[in-house]
DNA sequence: AAACCGACCGAAAAGGTTTTCGGACTTGCT
DNA sequence: AGCAAGTCCGAAAACCTTTTCGGTCGGTTT
């Protein structure tokens, strides 16, 4: 790559060298190229020829030590490889890199020890503001070390009522999905669910029970629980085959449970919609467009949990402090494995 | 959360801070605080004291700015939501976070636009290096901005011969996949790759060509090129039952693809792996673990890679600077789709 | 007793930017 | 000619840390 006036190691131009070159001082190269007013039209054109001819770059790191704010925020993980972390963060990422903020990202693997690390050097780093992104919808403990930056926690909330944490309404998710069922017609509907030690399973069976009684529908069969997993979905969709064949839709607790009682279904020779409606939890892409059909699933609308983060981090950066938990509507995508009887 | 004694918008402690309360001059506290020697035991520890009753943390803009480099690093991925990134990104997070380098993300969403601003934020920020990850194996411009701090490109290699790439070994991967099959006893063996507009697709489809050939072998069919979809997997294996009843290994471009053909050899009775062998590439959790049986994959190490990346940008920062494309191993994780013919 | 040495500590500069405030110069008016 | 007002520019301080170099003080050697 070609390098630039000055090659490697030489140091990159300073806001002196740009006031030498122009002929005025740093105060008013710093005016000119900040648009400040008080210089003349002349001397800042001269200004930012100058800094252009030095491809001069202001030090962030100087503006920052003198402004007291950096400019940046952390963006703290405890899960990467998780499937619900990286839309957050492109969300987040997003609503940032509109701005003028640089992000920091953490990932902390769920260990205690190494988040604690991590904390430390953002605090050293002087960031603005500080996203605790979770693995899971269950509560965590809030942060050990005391920062005195602003810390929104998404997805996965804080224990302490006192922060403010966003996260997605499960509840509303399962009530949604239901509905959406009963809008198609379906009278016998199944709740295949994932695993029960997590708060999003239960939250989820919460809102679906809520919904089929607000309908007057009976519940097909028990709740089933058991794991997030494809082999899950099979064996329990071979189960209420067997006790409920009457059944006319089955909700998933998650697109890979959705997947395994697609099989299940095919297999047993029944067919989806026409004679069981199947739907998904989290809208993962990949699942949901390979299924046959392609499975209607909840979209948790992570990207948009992880913008109003990063929104409300800004909030709080500008004083405008809130707290508690913010819950966000999920949406149902509509795809082929739901249909209205016709 | 508790605020530390200087409730929130009180400034942090500052070196000083800690001196006057220890009762020393910044420049013992300093020397006390970074282990440096000409400072009395006990001084030492009455300036630990006081650091940790103000719950001192250095400033590192400070720091950075004196030392003329920052201590961070810029990740920049051209599509985060793409499937390779992460495992990347997560690689090179690590090698980093181990020391004591914290990571920039950003996102430049495949706009080249959006790329330069944030490669000028970056500078900005006077980043010691930088790492471009890009979302598929193709060669991609060189960074339009001349940055004068190392860059190694990751995933897709630059196309500039100077720059410094990471890239996975496609064509070893291809071949060490039929070596797989080949050892499984299999000898009719095709192969339904993915899109032809991908290197990696004509990589993989390069290498497994060789194998075959430097084992005599004839390939069952030609190369059935697509997309990176299940649907794709159970028409091109559908195709493939009717050519070519006598298959008894397939090779998947994608695991994607593979999963569809596992689908169709399901359907038409094919027992895997006692019939037909069947092998995905990219080793996806989710669509390995979750096939029936378990997909044998091509891992790309990703993760490895990127540490490979982060530690090559440690030694151009070190002016230990190195240029080309280097290749990256892949591993064969095996599962139930494949196994010796008994 | 004078010189010296080692151990420890402090003053000051450097790093690059922004902001404040005072100074200089121009213009228009009496 | 003198003055007021306005316009533009520059000197200097501030942000916080690290490092260099000189200084102090006690004790030791000749």
């Amino acid at each position: 790559m070609a390098r630039p006036p000055g090659a490697r190691g030489a140091r990159a131009a300073t806001l002196s060298d740009v006031a030498k070159l122009a002929g005025v001082s740093v105060a008013t190269a710093s005016k000119a190229l900040n648009n400040r007013n008080h210089v003349h039209a002349q001397t800042r054109a001269r200004v930012l020829d100058a800094a252009a001819q030095l491809s001069f770059s202001p030090n962030s790191l100087a503006r920052g030590l003198l402004a007291g704010r950096s400019g940046t925020v952390g963006l703290l993980t405890s899960d990467l490889v998780g499937r619900f972390s990286l839309p957050i963060l492109m969300g987040a990422e997003d609503a940032f890199g509109a701005g003028q903020v640089s992000v920091f990202l953490c990932d902390a693997r769920g260990d205690a020890i190494r988040e604690r690390h991590h904390v430390q050097a953002l605090v050293s780093r002087r960031v603005d503001g500080l996203i605790v992104v979770g693995s899971s919808t269950d509560p965590r403990p809030p942060l050990a070390d005391a920062v005195d930056v602003p810390v929104v926690y998404a997805y996965a909330p804080s224990e302490d009522a006192e922060d403010l944490s966003i996260v997605p309404d499960n509840v509303e998710a399962g009530r949604m999905a239901v509905e959406h069922l009963i809008d198609c017609g379906r009278t016998r509907i199944a709740h295949i669910s994932g695993d029960r030690d997590y708060s999003a399973a239960r939250d989820r069976v919460a809102g679906a029970t809520a919904a089929l009684e607000d309908a007057g529908l009976e519940p097909v069969g028990q709740v089933a629980y058991g794991s997030w997993t494809e082999g899950w979905g099979r064996a329990a969709a071979g189960l209420l085959l067997d006790r409920h064949p009457d059944v006319d839709a089955v909700l998933c607790g998650s697109d890979q449970v959705a997947r395994g009682a697609l099989d299940t279904l095919r297999e047993r020779g029944r067919a989806v919609p026409d004679d069981v409606a199947v739907m998904g939890f989290d809208n993962w892409e990949v699942l949901t467009t390979g299924a046959r059909p392609q499975l209607t699933s909840v979209d948790m609308n992570l990207e948009e949990l992880g913008r109003t983060a990063a929104r409300a981090l800004f909030d709080a950066i500008d004083d405008e402090r809130d707290r508690g938990v913010r819950s966000m509507r999920c949406r149902i995508v509509v795809r082929g494995s739901t249909a209205p009887l016709s």
